[in-house]
DNA sequence: GTTGACCTTACCCTGATGGCAAGCTTTAGC
DNA sequence: GCTAAAGCTTGCCATCAGGGTAAGGTCAAC
């Protein structure tokens, strides 16, 4: 056993290293996600180096839209020396699908929406194409 | 005051002719963007042509996003013959910012997501290049 | 020793539904 | 007329990923 010289902070700082809130730390605590930290005697949670990189991990991963869920698989993978690239490029596409899909319905909603609006005049008389177009 | 020949029907009915749900009916009821629907003596809710068609605007105006609150202004704008035009065209390009910028959001995440899909082999083997990009 | 910054838990709030439960009403079949 | 099914009612809980607030304990600086 090799005793390392170990940086803890509390959740204030962790969050400002890794961009979370305080808040959505403890909440991926509660999760499921993050093994229950170690505390202080005072009941403070203490994060070390590594708890701040799966922290930052985690961190990145939301920021690619992937859900809480999601997220808890790709630590499992990531913490797992006999995985596959194969099952993580599957989590990712299969999430690539879903946002490509929202893509699509967003642009869908954007492009009807356009026309509209690009057929009302939008001057000061009642008579307007966009609630024509929903009333449709 | 003309007696109009008026078709009654229960909310099940209004249901499957606007494509909401009974649930969404009540729920946009109780939200106040419809006046509070006639009872039968049993409590069963009646609605007329007029209240489906609002229902059918709802339904169109959500269909293209259009948060509750939005379709409560449009509403009130629908329902006002002193309304301006510009004043719908106004809520309208408001929303449709909201949705170009949630689709740039997501084209960026789809963006990053590829490279890291793209850059991983997806074979047996634990090296992965999306888990090391999610790392960094 | 006090003040202010930081931490703790617990609870309620968001948006737009879905689901379920318990109970009443209406309709259809026999 | 009886019964079963379908339809309606209200009310409560769950979702998802947190934010807000309250009430209280702790720590560091001055």
């Amino acid at each position: 056993m090799s005793k390392m010289m170990t940086t803890l902070v509390t959740i204030g700082q962790a969050a400002k290293q890794t961009g979370l809130s305080a808040k959505m730390i403890r909440h991926y605590e509660e999760a499921g996600l993050l093994k229950k930290a170690n505390r202080t005697d005072a009941g403070y949670r203490l994060y070390n180096s590594q708890q701040l990189q799966q922290l930052s991990f985690i961190k990145q991963a939301r920021t690619l839209g992937f859900s809480i869920a999601q997220v808890s698989s790709l630590l499992d993978l990531w913490r797992n020396p006999q995985r596959s690239s194969k099952e993580v490029k599957q989590l990712a596409e299969q999430h690539l699908d879903e946002i490509k899909q929202k893509v699509a319905e967003l642009q869908q909603m954007q492009k009807v929406l356009q026309q509209l609006a690009d057929s009302c005049c939008g001057d000061d008389q009642p008579q307007c194409a966009i609630l024509d177009g929903l009333q449709k």
